[in-house]
Formats: C-alpha cells, structure tokens, sequence
DNA sequence: CATCAGGGCCCTG
DNA sequence: CAGGGCCCTGAT
C-alpha cells in the first residue's frame, strides 16, 4: 500500500527533551513497523481504523525542542482525525512530562544522577497501543529474542499490511479483533506455539470490546492490574511492562524476571551478574525513588544500552541471546 | 544424537 | 504456593 504526504505538523515537547533517546530505545528488539536513524524515526500506526504512516525529525535542542511529525496516507485526513492523532503521539511518546521534579529529587544518587546527566531530555515512550503491546508481549514470552522477532516478522507478513512512504516500507499491525476469521491451528502453523491460544483470545477479548484502551487510561492503577492480568496470556511480566509503557504508571513495580534481577543487580549495586541481589532487595531499594521508580529504573536501563551501542558492554552480551 | 532453557503463563494439586 | 507442561530453536 503506497501511501503519500498529507499533512505536516510541528510539535513543541515540554524542555528538556531529547529526540534520539526518546524515539529509539535501543533494548527493545527491532521490529517491522519502525525505524531508526538519528534525528528521525519513521513508524506506522493504526489509529481510528486508517493505516498512516509517520515520519518524525527532530527540530530543535534539548533545552529548546521541535519536532516535525510528517503524515503519510491513502486519503486525504480530515482535521478532526489529525488532531486526536497528534494527541495521541504527545500520549504516546510523553511529550508533556514534566521531569522536573524528577531531576531534582535524585541528584545526589550515585548511579541515577551521573545518569540523569547523560541522558538529559529522555523520556519513556513506546509507539504501539494496548492490543498491539500485548501481542509483542505474548512473542516474547519464554523465547528468545531472535525468535520473538521471528515470530512477530511472520505474523506482519500473514495478517499485517505492509505500508509505503517517504522510500520506506514497514508493516502495519491488524486491527483488534483482525484474526477473527483465523483459527488457532492456523496460527500455531506460523511457529508461534502455544502463544497461538493467547493470540486469539487477547483478539477475541478486543474483537467483543471487552477491552478498551483508552477507558482504561482514565482507571485506576489497581483496575488496570486487574484488567491487565484477566487476559489471557497476560501474567505478571506482561502487565508490568504494559503498565509502564502503554499506561505510564512510573510508580508500579512489583515484578523482577530473573535476567533483569541480574542486570539489576550489577547497575544498582555493582554486584556479579552471577550472584545477583534478591529480587525483593531490589524492590525495596528502588522504593527510594516512590512514584518514580519506573523513571529511575528507565534512565538507567536505558543508560545502558546506549552504552552498549555506543562502545559495547561486554558482560551484558552473555546475558541476552539473540 | 539427546537434552535443555529461553526477556512466562496457565492449570493443577 | 510449588511445579509441570507448553511450541520451537539454538546452544551445549
């Protein structure tokens, strides 16, 4: 699907912001809807039911920021759609937090601070909405990273729509409710395993509209825990991480898989990645940074695989399998 | 060649 | 609340 140029659009994050380390996360693993080169990012989304493609370019400074949203179409956007869309991207991507407050708090830390420093401007973000969170969730539980990727690569080649713009070609997730017609046999032959029951019914749970995203934000933090875990397929790892990333619940944690205990352990208190800290010291130590803590916990996670981008880590290498 | 665990979760006892 | 089973794959 060859889409065109339809709208441009400048947009002013609250100061600081930093594009590079708010639009690319460099842990999380790439996939077909988006890509990276400095300065820019390009992504598809699905969003009131249209495809469109866009395009992001960093205008401006950390201390004085702008960016271009560039929107790419079939059809001409009415100004209403565009709108909400715009709304959407400044939710998505926190273009309106305030970190002030979180900057001044934790200056004196020994690890946050220098980090801090670093990475002034970063902000939390992820681009996909709920159901489309959940089904990378699902892909990336008990596999390895090469093979998530794998995964989500032929579920975007089966049931995704692959979107031309701007000289890239990305694919587009299905809507909620967009396997309808697929059964589960039918699933499990794109090697997605067991994964194939959790699929559909996360699908059918969207498809009945049992579930709604943009309720949900306005719910407290105890209903969507509630919410988040009764879906099938969903488990505590899970909920975490769409908590944090689709909710912006910077004050939950309660869960520590045991590969991050052990990267935890080494940031946090300089421990051997062989003999990490308990998972419950961890979380009383990250209590310091209260409503915080997922900020705190985000700066220096990050941190890292900048770090590793940039001059390589060596001993978390033996920590991920790609 | 066999065995095992992987960036979990569900279900059972 | 602990433990087995689950799809598939690459590592050992």
């Amino acid at each position: 699907m060859k889409l065109r140029k339809v709208h441009t659009q400048r947009l002013i994050p609250s100061s600081p912001f930093h594009f590079d380390y708010t639009f690319h996360k460099p842990d999380y693993f790439p996939s077909g809807d988006v890509h990276w080169e400095p300065g820019t990012l390009w992504q598809t989304w699905l969003w009131e039911d249209k495809r469109v493609g866009l395009k992001f370019l960093d205008k401006g400074e950390v201390d004085e920021p702008a960016l271009i949203v560039e929107v790419y179409s079939q059809s001409h956007l009415a100004e209403g759609f565009l709108a909400s869309l715009m709304e959407e991207v400044r939710y998505r991507y926190n273009l309106d937090l305030d970190l002030s407050d979180f900057y001044a708090d934790f200056p004196d830390d020994s690890v946050l601070g220098p980090v801090i420093e670093r990475r002034r401007g970063m902000r939390p973000g992820h681009g996909s909405s709920l159901y489309e969170y959940i089904i990378i969730g699902i892909v990336l539980q008990n596999a390895t990273v090469r093979r998530s990727i794998q995964m989500l690569q032929t579920l975007f080649e089966k049931y995704g729509t692959a979107l031309e713009f701007d000289g890239q070609r990305l694919w587009s997730f299905w809507p909620p409710g967009g396997l309808r017609g697929v059964n589960e046999e039918k699933l499990r032959e794109l090697k997605v395993g067991y994964r194939a029951k959790s699929i559909k019914r996360v699908d059918d749970a969207f498809a009945t509209g049992d579930l709604d995203e943009l309720e949900m934000r306005d719910q407290d933090l105890e209903t969507q825990k509630r919410l988040l875990l009764g879906i099938y397929g969903v488990g505590p790892a899970t909920a975490g991480y769409l908590l944090t990333d689709v909710f912006h619940r910077w004050e939950f944690l309660e869960h520590i898989s045991p590969w991050e205990q052990r990267i935890y352990s080494r940031l946090f208190f300089g421990r051997d990645t062989a003999d990490p800290v308990p998972v419950d010291t961890l979380l009383a130590h990250f209590n310091q940074f209260g409503s915080y803590k997922q900020l705190a916990i985000h700066y220096v996670w990050e941190d890292l695989w900048w770090r590793r981008e940039a001059e390589g880590v060596p001993w978390l290498e033996e920590l991920i399998r790609r």
